[in-house]
DNA sequence: AACTTTTTGGGTTGCTCAACCCAAAAACTG
DNA sequence: CAGTTTTTGGGTTGAGCAACCCAAAAAGTT
């Protein structure tokens, strides 16, 4: 994978903020007007910086926008709910699809410029950033799976579960039912597909009822 | 809703011809290379027309894209399987699913310039397309949604099943799916999407095996 | 204090592309 | 054949925007 990011020397901590604040401007502004919708003017006006900033930090606007997909698939898959070690049991699996939903709600079912947006958006058109979110894809699929061990580790899942395919029905339960919700202005796409997804892997619960 | 499409008076069947022309086109080149890649001189060549045809069949830009939104809209959800009355028990659900998965395998796991695609890219941008590719998703919930009900007619669903909910855990499934196999370029995630939702479906059968 | 990094604010350049115009020729319709 | 519709092929115009340049001032570091 091309690194896109380190372009400067050193950079000293006023430095890094400087940089953190355009790409996070850049991350709101894309958030609700996608990315073509967004020019490096709006995202220099939005960081608040002047003339040739955003050309020290990034070399392009395409660097600029891979920087925004490698920060979201770095980040939780629900935002604000962590999931390293924490989801291990239905309940806790039945708390993150509900943070989920209620993020949405909150939203108004608006964009947040989660990984789906940016690859319904870019997925078509440019490889290097296809690449960029198919990892981002792999590594959020890679979390469910270790948290869906840790499940059938503790004897929640049966044995034979097949935690790839149950992870990666998960995740496009949220990709899907978030893509939906956000283009219908309406939870309940959102919410059905996770009642499915999680119906569905708890068919492989060890106890049945 | 704004109509973009009646702007001639008369439409002989050649000017017909000439304007599905220009549509088809738009849809192939946004197919594989997005809305944004995809300049009105690229449609331009591609449907052979010269000068300014674009302009006398569509009032803009936007005007065509909105055009090629409906026309997928009015399509099929997966190109080539009607569903209309078709779709009426587990096994013909079945074989459509296993329709589309193998239509992703064909392709490549390449884009469709299905409404997901589309979605994904205009969705944040712009409002009338937000609302036409709504429309087209709804329109996609109820074709499936009298599937269910027909299966549930039949005595193959419960008849306390929740159509509205198991329609919509399908579609966003597909679309889900969708999404993440054209983006990882690997067929498994649409896979697991639709084996989750159609087991899901499933355990709504009347006759549990 | 010497040095480095960051920031400012003003450029420019050159391309792409949507939108639109026109007048004449070709094709079709009744 | 008269009238209408379609098509051709050549424009132009203007906006938006990415990419890049620079030199001086401010801030930070050691």
């Amino acid at each position: 994978m091309t690194d896109t990011t380190a372009r400067i020397p050193k950079l000293t901590r006023k430095g890094q903020a400087t940089r953190d604040r355009i790409l996070q401007a850049a991350v709101e502004l894309i958030a609700e007007r996608g990315v073509v919708g967004t020019s490096t003017e709006d995202v220099r006006k939005a960081a608040r910086v002047s003339g040739s900033q955003i050309y020290h930090y990034f070399d392009s606007k395409q660097a600029l926008i891979r920087a925004v997909i490698t920060r979201q698939a770095d980040a939780e898959p629900v935002p604000g709910r962590p999931m390293m070690g924490a989801l291990d049991c239905f309940d806790a699996l039945r708390a993150w699809a509900d943070a989920a939903i209620q993020r949405q709600e909150e939203n108004g079912c608006r964009g947040e410029c989660s990984l789906g947006s940016l690859a319904g958006e870019l997925g078509a058109a440019d490889e290097d950033s296809r690449q960029d979110l198919s990892n981002g894809f792999l590594r959020w699929q890679g979390l469910l799976e270790q948290s869906l061990r840790a499940m059938r580790d503790r004897g929640d899942l049966r044995p034979d579960a097949d935690l790839g395919e149950l992870s990666l029905a998960l995740l496009t339960a949220l990709q899907g039912g978030t893509l939906l919700t956000q283009t219908m202005r309406d939870i309940r796409p959102l919410r059905a597909a996770l009642n499915a997804a999680l119906s569905y892997i708890h068919s492989f619960a060890a106890d049945q009822r």
